[in-house]
DNA sequence: AATCCGTTTAGAAGATTACCTAATTATCTA
DNA sequence: TAGATAATTAGGTAATCTTCTAAACGGATT
């Protein structure tokens, strides 16, 4: 749960998994997308997974990435009992 | 809202809004809750405060510190967009 | 098996962050 | 106004983060 309020922290990483909300993508698509070296990407998604935000799983040539919504449905249950009124 | 997320990263910062949740507090109470000096939480506070997670208010001596729910609600909408099916 | 393509790993530079101690500011009280 | 208390600001250091280039890796294709 750490790791994943770390991982949100940055604007690359949160525009990578609002780009994985679409569709599942590539590595290299996602790179695409940035105007940032791929080892850079990599690295970003490196730490996207070890939050468990997204997951990966090869296919021939690419690896695809795709979201993991059960922490950020983790992170929105501690955002709800933010604002709760009470306890 | 950058600025909520990176204040958001670091897991005394949490601990502090989980605090203020309970209820207003002044600096000197906050700092009472952790094996950190003072000035360290003055940091923590500046930058929550800056984020506009929270909100301070001088009484006498003591600077009262209390949650801005404003911010944190924009927060879950993020979060609940990125778990809706379509769109 | 040689090579190509997509991707990751390694290593390093520069920026940012988190923490400390010391000094300063603001307010209250005697 | 002098002293005490609450909190912040200043300055410095160590650790972490972001990014880059160069090199290595894993499958697919020839």
């Amino acid at each position: 749960m750490n790791d994943a309020f770390k991982a949100l922290a940055d604007p690359t990483r949160r525009q990578i998994l609002v780009l994985l909300k679409e569709r599942d993508m590539s590595a290299g698509e996602i790179a695409d997308h940035f105007a940032m070296t791929k080892p850079s990407i990599s690295h970003h998604l490196n730490s996207l997974k070890h939050a468990q935000l997204i997951v990966d799983q090869r296919q021939g040539q690419n690896i695809i990435y795709s979201l993991n919504t059960t922490v950020i449905q983790e992170a929105l249950g501690w955002f709800l009992n933010m604002i709760q009124k009470d306890k």
